[in-house]
Order: structure tokens, then C-alpha cells, then sequence
DNA sequence: GTAATTACCG
DNA sequence: CGGTAATTAC
């Protein structure tokens, strides 16, 4: 069983990197965010051609999650408690539930935008507290906007001002985190440099190593006992057109 | 011999229709309107690898001429007098001149834009006073935004105070003509409705009839003898992001 | 309807 | 760099 996450960037602009990429791995549950397309718009019947569900909610330009997946959900939530329609969405199958999250970028730590992202991630904690059964199979997918550590980007030091790796954002992940969940990449690479952005707009970031893990896939304990890998794709970001974040796949025995 | 003329309505968005279409029809000479680039990027080299030489002269944004030809020319001149060099280019070959252009289309009958294109057309009559020997090879080809008689038109009387049909610029257009071209099309098709544009927001504009015939390629006497055949391609129009105008061609024994 | 423009954003 | 939007033009 595969569970994928994909920062998208606009899901029209790219449907040429997204729909090869499904019918060439195949995985179970697809999440995507800043799909930037209000529902009436959603490429929907590209995914069915592709012989997936797609379950998706956004608004027009920016924002926007969607999940496509192989198997029919039993429920299908939009935001949390009926707030925040275009960043949070939720499946929940016959032993599993994926949660799939577009955490706010914050702009800039003297902005009031960093105050609403570091409030977004503390309702987004109350609210998997609420749903999510940690006993049981559950996965929480997403651009966390958050760096958690050192090793999560290419210079700790020139960047503890960023809304990405600024403490407070770290620490309201942080709070997150610690309800109980495993971050799953970085369980399978523990002491590595391992990116899920590279910024469209530094030259040869790739080559120069100057990326960011900000995308995650949080796994309650028992989901990640049966974890057997989790890795990103660096393929699509070299194709025409890429997003300006990767793919990150986590592999389950389940 | 072939002649073309075609507004493109932009050529970069156009490579696909374009550059097939050559390789295919192999014209002699084919003039663009609309080329919508300015002179540093225009898309040079992709005319080179289908075996075609070409001329530009354009802009940013809007307006703009080029020629593609398989000969080479002892003469190019860009605008007329120096002026309007995004509307205006002429190749001269050994036997043979043409010279291509793209009229302003003019907005509205009551816009200063409209006696901006009535002064063009007078002007471009002078012109082509000058530079036009009537005893030798010379075509005049283009996008005239003109729409000569009723018959050009599909709704003369709805139309009459379109600034495509409107009797001042079809007095001026008239002027020009009446220094001694013959217009290729309606000499072979002299009571036909044949439309070179169709309006991209007129909905099924091609099965409704509803069309202009405003592109044209002019012959002086002696040129128009040798015509063989002029006639419309409608294919363009049916391919996948089309230009709103059509190729025209005139075939010659020369 | 289609393709340019500029301005804004991350 | 590469999306979105609003605007302009034909």
C-alpha cells in the first residue's frame, strides 16, 4: 500500500507531471495541495481517466487540497469542524483515515498572516486530537510550512527568521507532532538531508543543495510500525514545468 | 510559384499550425500578420530547420509582419518611409516583389483609432504608389481589415457600421486597389462567399457562415495573369488552437 | 475566445 | 521562476 503527498502548485498547470506519475506508481491514496482551483474547475475526469476517485476542495487562485485514491472512502470530510474548506480534507476507509493539510506560509514573522499560521497549527492540533484515533490507522499528509529541525534545511542559521523555520512555527509543530505521531521520512533517514522544496527561485538549487523538508507524512504508531520505507521522488522536479516541491512516498504493509 | 498570406495571431502561439503547415504546402512565400513579437524573439530558427529564410518586423505585445521565403531577396524594407514598422515589410526578388501588411483594425467607427486606420490606408496607397511597378511582378498581401463588398461579408446590413466594413474604409480600401491591383480570390471565385477570418467568439462561426473576408492577396496586371488558382485552407481553423484567420493562397506559373 | 499586457505572490 | 488575477485588444 502506497501513500503519496504532492504540493501540486496549481493542479491544472500540472496535470502533464501528475497524471503520468499516478499511472506509472500506482499509489492507493494521492494527496495534493495548492491544487488553486475552485471546485466547479477541478480536473476531475482526468483523474477518472486515470482510473482514480478525486476528492477535492478549493477556491479560486490560491490554496486547494484534493486527494485521489484507488479504493472508495466510507466518509469524506472537508476542513476542520466546517472551517478552512480549502486546506484541510479528510478520507476515512474501512481501516484507515488520511487527513491531507495546506498549512499557511505565514509571510513573514512580522506579519499578521504568521500570526494566523501559527493559530492554524494549534486548531489543526486540537482538531486531529479530536479525530484522529491514535490506536488505529491514520494518516496525516501535507505541506507543513514547517522546517522541524536543522537538518530540514540547507542553512539553520541564515534562516531562523523564515516563517518556515522560526521557532515559534517549529514549536507549534512541534505541539503537533507530540500528540503522538511519526514522521515517517525522517524515521527512515534519520541523519540525512532529505528535501521536499527546492525554491523556483534560487539557481541550481538541486545541485547546490539549498532545499527544504517541509512536506510531511505523520503516522500514527501502529500505521508506522507497518511502514516499510518512505522517500521522495526527485523526478517530476526535473521534468518541463515542475512544481517547486517533490513527491514523497511512504510504502505500508498493511 | 506559391503565395501565402496568413494572420497568425501570434506566431509563437502558432509554431504548431505554422511550421506543419509549411513543411507540408512548401509556398514560396509566406507573409504573417500578427506576429505579436518583437524582433529578438521571434522564433527565427524554427523557420530555418523546415528550410525557410525569414524576415520580421515587430513589437511587444501586438501588431507585427514577417515573411518566410525559400528564396532569398536582393532587397528587404521594413515599413513604409521608415514608418509603421510593425505593419508594414516588403521582399524584393529578382522577378518578383511582395509586400505584406497588417491594416489597423480600428476599434470603432467613432474612436480616433478608426480615422487612424483611414489614414493608414491612404497612406499605404501612396506607398504602394511609389514603390509598385504596375508593368512588373508585385504582390501585396495581408490581413486589410477591410471587408471590400457586401458579398465579403455575412450580414452586410447589420454589419454597415463595423469598422471592418464601414463605407469610409471601404472607399479608402477601394482607392488602393483602384491604382491597378487585381484581388486573387474573387478573381477566381467572383460570386462566392469565401471567408478568410471567423470570429473565435462566435460560437460555431464556421457552420453558421459567419464570416469576413478580409485578408487578401493583391496582384498587379501582369502577376495576376499568371495566377492558376487562389483559393481558402480551412484546415488551420479545425486544428487544435487555431488562429481566427485562415491561410489564403495563390498559385502561379512563373 | 484567445493571447498578449501588468501587477502580485511565494 | 512560475503560478494567479485583471486588463486590453482584436
Amino acid at each position: 500500500m502506497k501513500i503519496v503527498t504532492f504540493n501540486v502548485n496549481s493542479i491544472r498547470a500540472r496535470l502533464h507531471i501528475v497524471i503520468p506519475w499516478l499511472k506509472e506508481n500506482r499509489p492507493d491514496i494521492f494527496c495534493m495541495q495548492e491544487t488553486k482551483v475552485d471546485d466547479r474547475n477541478f480536473p476531475e475526469s482526468e483523474f477518472s481517466r486515470a482510473g482514480y476517485q478525486v476528492y477535492f476542495s478549493g477556491i479560486k487562485g490560491r490554496n486547494g487540497v484534493a486527494i485521489a485514491t484507488l479504493h472508495e472512502p466510507e466518509e469524506i470530510i472537508i476542513g476542520m469542524n466546517g472551517e478552512e474548506r480549502d486546506r484541510v480534507i479528510t478520507l476515512k476507509f474501512e481501516k484507515l483515515a488520511v487527513t491531507n493539510v495546506y498549512v499557511p506560509q505565514g509571510q513573514s514573522i512580522e506579519s499578521e498572516k504568521y500570526q494566523y499560521k501559527l493559530d492554524f497549527l494549534r486548531r489543526f492540533r486540537d482538531y486531529l486530537r479530536e479525530i484522529v484515533d491514535f490506536n488505529g490507522y491514520h494518516a496525516v499528509c501535507g505541506d507543513m510550512n514547517v522546517a522541524p529541525d536543522e537538518i530540514d534545511v540547507h542553512s539553520p542559521q541564515r534562516l531562523r527568521n523564515h516563517v518556515c523555520f522560526h521557532i515559534d512555527a517549529r514549536n507549534a509543530y512541534r505541539e503537533l507532532l507530540s500528540l503522538g505521531f511519526v514522521d515517517l521520512l525522517r524515521k527512515f533517514h534519520p541523519e540525512e538531508r532529505v528535501y521536499t522544496f527546492y525554491d523556483y527561485r534560487v539557481r541550481n538549487a538541486i545541485e547546490k543543495g539549498l532545499g527544504w523538508r517541509v512536506d510531511a507524512i505523520l503516522a500514527t504508531p501502529k500505521l508506522a510500525e507497518k511502514c516499510r520505507d518512505c522517500y521522495i521522488d526527485i523526478k517530476p522536479r526535473l521534468m518541463e514545468r515542475p512544481s517547486d516541491h517533490l513527491p514523497l512516498i511512504a510504502e505500508f504493509d498493511l
